[in-house]
DNA sequence: GTATTACGCTACGACCCGTAGCGAAAGCGC
DNA sequence: GCGCTTTCGCTACGGGTCGTAGCGTAATAC
């Protein structure tokens, strides 16, 4: 998770104590400060560790946020509901429930921003987040095909990019509607979302 | 634009081309630095303006932001290419090239992140940016419903719904695809998901 | 001309940055 | 037990940015 993990087998052994401490820390200062006034001397304190401690793990304020936020998103899960609709509103609805979150939301744009000018950034965030979660879509399709709900796929690199595809979809759409238009991802708006994903705007309405 | 406009009706007024050249400034700055690194100092300095000056028309540097990068999205027009799906796919794609600007993706995120602690910096951004691109999909509706390419909405609300609703998947999608997966929005993927909006993932394949 | 406002400039205390140096603490191998 | 190695907490530092105050000057309305 950290910057490097030396792997000395000598010497005092690194905390894990003051990992979590200091990630747990990281993330109150997101809810209580944001990430422009979050400071690495304040996250120290509050963690209860040196700053240069803190400075010894981590690279900078960008590289802690992504391994901060990263947790909050290993506890997704693809329930099985009985059917392709019902298991994509599912996860969707736990995914709106971590960005509501203020450190998730907060934290997670700021170094996104960031990101777009830090090559190795962007590939940390893709490494521990975004790579981590499309599982989702994979088990989710290969659940659907089982069930006949959707065609196999034919070509390898065409299912990959679909892949990639819905992936951008499911989670811009509800990134956008819980942090820009401001309104709650609740089960209504999923309900909705999930019909015109599956069925097209072409549809008829409900 | 301003936080304020004073209307005052005598002393001096203010220069109207400092306003030009500070926001220009803004955007030149967000190139080179990115978000987190931008001072109103190398601004002003930039500008050819007193640091005094900017802090005496902005509040800071959220608002700055945001209306320097608003008027980026002004230019975006709906062209009338003869089909829903391709007047979506023009317009995905005009959105796309303003994403692929480093000012745009760096500048938005980066207060979107920050209006998840501030109210008034949200609003600022949905009204300057947000509601004022809602537009095109009105526009673009009423022309499919025109030609007979979607139904006529029955109920107010509803359609209401389902305008906000496509805006934060048309929206969403691309910017999570520009700037989270890092990939480009090109014609290829545009046209993939243009399909999968107007007729859903359950359609068959190309 | 006079009042009023915006402007440029300078200076200021306050805060945060990231690093260096030090002595003490906690493990590992013997 | 004992040394070796690495981490830890602490303090201190120069450098940079912040946002504001004060002042004299420039530009407009009446």
């Amino acid at each position: 998770m950290q910057s490097r993990t030396p792997v000395s087998r000598t010497g005092r052994p690194r905390s894990a104590a003051a990992d979590a401490a200091i990630l747990a820390a990281t993330r109150a200062a997101l809810v209580e400060l944001g990430w422009s006034k979050l400071t690495l001397g304040d996250v120290a304190v509050r963690a209860g560790v040196a700053k240069t401690t803190l400075y010894r793990r981590w690279a900078g304020k960008n590289e802690l946020v992504v391994d901060a936020v990263a947790e909050l998103f290993d506890e997704l899960t693809l329930p099985d509901r009985g059917s392709l609709a019902a298991d994509i509103e599912g996860v969707v609805l736990q995914f709106a429930a971590i960005l509501a979150r203020p450190e998730a939301r907060n934290g997670l744009m700021a170094v996104v921003a960031e990101s777009t000018r830090d090559d190795a950034l962007r590939e940390r965030i893709r490494a521990s987040i975004v790579d981590r979660q499309k599982r989702l879509v994979l088990a989710g399709r290969a659940r659907a095909q089982a069930r006949g709900e959707l065609p196999p796929e034919s070509d390898a690199r065409e299912a990959e990019r679909t892949v990639d595809l819905i992936f951008d979809m499911v989670a811009g759409a509800v990134v956008h509607r819980t942090l820009v238009s401001a309104e709650p991802a609740d089960e209504e708006w999923v309900h909705g979302f999930t019909r015109v994903l599956l069925s097209g705007l072409s549809a008829p309405g409900p």
